[in-house]
DNA sequence: TCATGAATAGTCAGAGTTGACTAGGAGGTG
DNA sequence: CACCTCCTAGTCAACTCTGACTATTCATGA
């Protein structure tokens, strides 16, 4: 009942999207991916680009197209997309689209252990994630402005911006129920001189 | 510039916090997070646990401190913090805090790449994601409930209710506004049959 | 009392990921 | 025209992580 998906990392999503389109050889899609500012939606390094054209190949999602070459410019290896390849990107969309997995942010872990800091120094700390969210919430909200696109494709920066509203509001009433729990709190503390 | 931890996964976060309090071995400290639910907060597995001791050993953040046995049981090593050990709990807590950090989703990359799917199939798969967030929300509100400790040692799980709520008020937008995008949408899908 | 299963304690192969490195071509500058 | 830097295209070693596996002991009950 495990069943897995033979090519687990979602930049192979990614991929599977833009050869839908048309045959790409990996540098030219990495260059694509930045252009359209899929690395903040995906993971994506320029080294695992490769491992992940590697690893959809051999699952039988691509297959070698040619190569090509323009001037004195090194050979490409040309990837286009296969039937099955075509099923594995419909299926996959599917699965997490309908499916909400349960995750793990890093600020969820630092949240569970929060007792561990001082309650003085948690005020100060948090006041400067707030700022850091409001830059990021600067970001996304310029990106949105900025792009002349149909709102359809820039449906993930509206809900990344859902997402950084509900933790700002979360962080602030955080702050406010701090003093209702300092003195049990900073006990904890105590015989740190 | 590039200034990384030694130790990079969470879990090791979660043993320093643990042993500051005590020494423990691998094995009790498993069966301690997992009493404590941490297993929600952090991804953490039996097998990287013995990883992440033998990781945090080498950087000099925990040492051996002997070993014990109890009955026939197999002998256990027992480990305890070090100084260098409780500086960096104490640095990374508050680095995690602070700042926030532009993390990967699932969903995202997802919704990047929803227009690859057809929209009358989306509204379906959205609310079955409807259902899903609610069975998770209602998980989340049980522990609280269920739980008889302070607030504060809760405020994980709470956090976790916001980012739901989020996203459910998302979704339901976001099906909302499928109805005015679907002329165009459909558009991307009619050479399919 | 003997089997069965659950708990204890840990190892390890294989898969995945990161980031640094190579190596030549194009373009710009003094 | 010599030099430098960025761009193109890709490789690879080192590190990390996952999950399956081993081997022993304790508890249950038929």
């Amino acid at each position: 009942m495990k069943s897995k998906r033979k090519v687990g990392n979602l930049l192979g999503l990614a991929v599977l999207g833009y050869l839908v389109r048309e045959p790409l050889h990996p540098y030219e899609l990495s260059r694509l991916m930045r252009a359209h500012g899929d690395d903040r939606s995906i993971k994506f390094t320029h080294g695992s680009l490769y491992m992940v054209f590697g690893q959809l190949a051999k699952a039988g999602f691509i297959v070698e197209h040619g190569t090509s070459r323009e001037g004195q410019r090194p050979e490409r290896t040309v990837y286009a997309l296969t039937d099955a390849g075509r099923a594995e990107l419909k299926d996959w969309m599917r699965e997490l689209v309908a499916e909400p997995v349960h995750e793990h942010p890093r600020f969820v872990a630092a949240l569970s252990m929060i007792a561990a800091l001082h309650p003085d120094e948690v005020v100060v700390l948090l006041r400067d994630r707030l700022d850091g969210l409001r830059r990021q919430l600067d970001e996304a909200e310029a990106i949105l402005a900025g792009a002349d696109a149909h709102p359809l494709f820039l449906v993930e920066e509206e809900y990344r911006i859902a997402l950084l509203n509900a933790e700002v509001a979360f962080v602030r009433h955080f702050l406010e129920r701090i003093d209702d729990w300092r003195p049990l709190w900073a006990g904890f503390h105590e015989e740190e001189r």
